[in-house]
DNA sequence: TCTGTCACGTC
DNA sequence: AGACGTGACAG
């Protein structure tokens, strides 16, 4: 079962053209054997296989840097991440969700054409969940065709009322997929839910207000139908470019080449790409060569040296049953002067601004903080759910071992919730829900006594109505009458506080206790 | 660095 | 037909 498991995961890794960290197979193994021993009987067949759609167009960005634009209302991702599953169970039903987690500690700059590392990441953003839209289905459901994620928003409005990801700009991200296995009647009420992740390290990308690389832009308007009005004439030699109205003098290739060569000091300022917008073959050729993302020294992976520093594993791909999951959340929002606070308790909203360890650390780097450094108020949360077994979370010596990493099966044990794995932390998943329970005063704030079946499940908007978004617009708010425009500042402070008090009023629970 | 607005495009 | 997704730009 090991090896297979272990087979299983390099399979998968050979798919998604990644090759499998050295680390990996053994606390594979070390997992593996583990859960094995300890629930063997908890094992089940479905071996879900999973594989990034465009993965050539992916590569592409990748290589160059990919970047992802993030706005204010929330910016869909270019290229869409959309996979294709199989090895499902086609009569279990299964949640398919996102999430999106700082790839590292660092902020980057984009300097003389290159990203460059320049300070300390911001502490992280809220870690919402995009739930598919036709979440819960069943497994033939999703291996019937490409699951498409392409509506899911990213976000830099800390404040954000949609329930889109929230990210901070100049900072490097990883998507990553899961896959929720969840009872037939209930979709986060299962017993004994598992689930798995999946990481595709090529859909990694830096988060920008404004594009920073040209040539990501050019790949973005040469391959983004929604950007075609940007594309050059379908005359490869002249074109017209169109800005704000006014129509330029048609330009020849020629004329572009000259310019670009007679000026390359002044192309990435001032060539911006809607002056001249660049076809493809003049840019390959002309354009390309002002924009050296990154170091090309050293690597003989093309696809390793995109991100300077980067912890990017090749490809995770674990599974995990878990007992029981709280959930609830907190937004403060602030709309026309008017402050308020939001508490959606459709999205996870963990605080991580106390957490004494960046999330992307390796378990064998974090492993302290997996134990010691959780905060009362997560210890809260998370406390009782897991009363059974987590072993291999701290190995007698205290370091960690990776009960994250199962490989080809289904865990069966849950996860710690800030476990990181292979560079990427894991992070409790979130139910959303249509009614939240409703507030009830003087519940005292222990959690044990909290973890109770949700009173609705998981709220998604059915498969051909679009939308998808997680939240419905239920949301409980507060006045907070002396906010300024340190909000954001503050709102980790605000966050935390409320969280505490809300966690005493908020009786969710993601998977209840079995 | 970020935002609102725009023209132009898709869906 | 109209809502919505784009990058460019100005500020």
């Amino acid at each position: 079962s090991v090896k297979s498991a272990i087979k299983g995961a390099c399979n998968r890794s050979a798919v998604n053209g990644a090759g499998l960290h050295p680390a990996l197979s053994h606390h594979q193994a070390a997992h593996l054997r583990g859960m094995k021993s300890l629930e063997p009987e908890e094992e089940v067949d479905d071996d879900p296989k999973v594989t990034l759609e465009a993965k050539d167009l992916w590569d592409q960005f990748h290589k160059l840097g990919t970047e992802m634009v993030i706005t204010k209302s929330g910016r869909r991702m270019f290229p869409p991440f959309k996979v294709r599953i199989n090895g499902l169970d086609k009569k279990a039903k299964y949640i398919l969700l996102m999430d999106i987690v700082a790839a590292d500690d660092c902020r980057y700059k984009f300097h003389n054409s290159r990203w460059m590392v320049a300070g300390k990441a911001e502490p992280a953003m809220p870690g919402r969940l995009y739930v598919h839209p036709d979440s819960p289905a069943t497994g033939a459901h999703w291996m019937r065709q490409l699951v498409s994620f392409q509506k899911l928003k990213l976000t830099n409005n800390h404040l954000d009322p949609f329930g889109h990801i929230i990210l901070n700009s100049m900072h490097k991200y990883q998507p990553r997929l899961h896959i929720v296995k969840a009872d037939e009647n209930n979709a986060f009420g299962s017993k004994n839910t598992a689930y798995c992740t999946h990481v595709f390290h090529e859909t990694s990308f830096i988060s920008v207000t404004s594009y920073q690389n040209h040539k990501i832009t050019q790949l973005k308007i040469e391959n983004n139908p929604f950007a075609k009005g940007f594309r050059g004439s379908e005359d490869g030699d002249l074109r017209v470019s169109r800005i704000q109205g006014k129509e330029y003098p048609i330009i020849s290739k020629n004329m572009v080449r000259q310019k670009i060569i007679s000026s390359q000091n002044h192309l990435t300022g001032k060539f911006r790409a809607g002056v001249l917008t660049g076809h493809p073959q003049v840019l390959s050729s002309y354009q390309y060569d002002t924009g050296t993302p990154f170091s090309k020294s050293g690597s003989q992976d093309p696809m390793s040296n995109n991100f300077p520093q980067s912890r990017d594993p090749s490809l995770m791909y674990h599974c995990f049953k878990h007992r029981g999951m709280l959930l609830l959340s907190a937004h403060a929002c602030s709309h026309n002067h008017v402050k308020k606070l939001y508490i959606h308790p459709f999205y996870e909203d963990t605080p991580h601004y106390f957490r004494s360890a960046p999330s992307y650390e390796s378990p064998l780097v974090s492993h302290s903080y997996c134990t010691e450094a959780m905060s009362s108020r997560e210890a809260c949360m998370y406390g009782g759910i897991d009363t059974e077994s987590r072993p291999g979370v701290v190995d007698a010596d205290g370091l960690t071992s990776s009960p994250s990493v199962s490989g080809n099966m289904w865990a069966a044990r849950q996860p710690y919730p800030h476990y990181s794995v292979e560079g990427i932390s894991y992070q409790p998943f979130t139910a959303h829900f249509t009614n939240p329970t409703p507030i009830t005063p003087g519940v005292p704030h222990q959690a044990p006594s909290m973890v109770s079946r949700p009173q609705k499940t998981l709220h998604v908007q059915g498969g051909g109505g679009g939308g998808g978004v997680i939240l419905q617009s239920q949301e409980y708010f507060l006045d907070f009458t002396h906010y300024s425009k340190r909000v954001l500042k503050t709102l980790a402070f605000i966050k935390q506080y409320f969280f505490s008090v809300l966690t005493a009023y908020f009786k969710c629970v993601f998977i209840t206790l079995t």
